[in-house]
DNA sequence: GATGATTTGTACGTATGTATA
DNA sequence: ATATACATACGTACAAATCAT
């Protein structure tokens, strides 16, 4: 799931990556403490490779340091989280407009697959599974820039925010929403209209962002203590 | 001037500075080997802050690791730098959009006297200083969108490919067409105008890839080995 | 406010793996 | 191809700083 360490071998990129699977998927909360030998013995390994692995956390944004005192998952206030789902936006916009013009046709193909997914998931009212199509759709259109630039900068960011973003389609209403703004993206991608496509994304997540920031105000207290 | 560990004590992050600034600034040149006894003994420290900050600096893409081999300061190949460019010709042109709405009145007043040395410096031939403020001027707009998530981003990227746009204004020529261009952007910032703002900078951004694409193409080998 | 316990930060030793002759 | 040299990767020990009592 995780891209984050350029994949080769080693403790270190290992323990990395799997911490930061369980932040994104949640199991390690915002503010959450991460003990050094806490996390050697549940990775069975010694500290060295804790450590590495939690300072490129650290850069990658993931995780915060305290001087002195150790590291904790990193938590973010409402502004914040605000802040980052603006630059999303103007990253992922960024990338539908490169996407319109560089897709290849089997890209192109799968976009429209991944969307009519999207809308049975939707007809079904299948939240879980939306919410996994989605996940795809917007993957798919990053990838589709075909800037490796780009594209790690975005997933990134998009890591970041990922277990704040888990309540997203809570409400039905906002499947709806979702799918239709789904839908002039994609088209216009397809139909390779570069400003359309940079508009549609951009407003689809700046909604995206409202609906969030509405579903989850108390998270961002870092319970640091 | 670099950024990168959100400022704490630590002699890892002391080192991770140190090392990043030196790319930067090119003394360390794409390519080079960076040793961890050696680096570990011109810092006076041990081999552990030397490969914690190698290993940050990995994450930062600064720096590649080659497996159960060290690590190298990461060079690019043309392709790469072209790709980087257009990444931060997004970043920037969003910053500057941002920027247009949400300057302070003493941001823009700064904005105005930053072009105004620019002009000076072009008048006077003096190469040396137009690219100082040239850097200025930058950092005052990408300041000036008042995202830190975008901010920290933007010169992230900056960083990476600084000791790659070094010669970026070796041709006269360029330094006036550079001083139009920006008289266009901080024009449009001071008007409000957003989409001006935009569109400016991220030609701009163009326009400076191609004049450093054309001068810089024999660095980009990896000399590996 | 001082002392003890816990945890991070640094240093160093050993083993494994890669490059060279 | 085998062996040697060498640098990295991991583990462990010590020192310093912080928190709790």
């Amino acid at each position: 799931m995780t891209a984050a360490p350029r994949g080769r071998g080693g403790l270190a990129d290992e323990v990395c990556r799997r911490i930061a699977d369980e932040i994104a998927l949640g199991l390690l909360a915002p503010g959450t403490r991460l003990d050094e030998v806490t996390l050697a013995g549940r990775f069975a390994v010694s500290r060295t490779p804790v450590r590495e692995a939690l300072k490129q956390l650290a850069t990658m944004g993931l995780v915060v340091y305290r001087r002195n005192r150790g590291a904790l998952v990193a938590s973010m206030t409402p502004a914040e989280l605000d802040q980052m789902f603006e630059a999303i936006g103007e990253l992922e916009a960024a990338c539908a407009r490169h996407a319109a013009l560089r897709l290849t046709e089997p890209e192109r193909q799968r976009l429209g697959e991944l969307h009519a997914q999207g809308r049975l998931a939707m007809q079904a009212g299948d939240v879980e599974r939306y919410a996994a199509v989605n996940l795809e759709l917007h993957a798919a259109i990053i990838a589709g820039c075909h800037n490796p630039a780009l594209i790690e900068l975005t997933n990134g960011l998009r890591e970041r925010v990922a277990s704040f973003r888990r309540t997203q389609f809570r409400h039905i209403e906002r499947i709806a929403e979702s799918y239709a703004e789904h839908t002039a993206i994609v088209e216009a991608i397809l139909a390779r209209d570069v400003v359309t496509a940079y508009r549609e994304m951009r407003s689809h997540l700046l909604a995206a962002r409202n609906a969030t920031s509405r579903v989850a105000p108390q998270w961002a207290t870092p319970q640091s203590k």
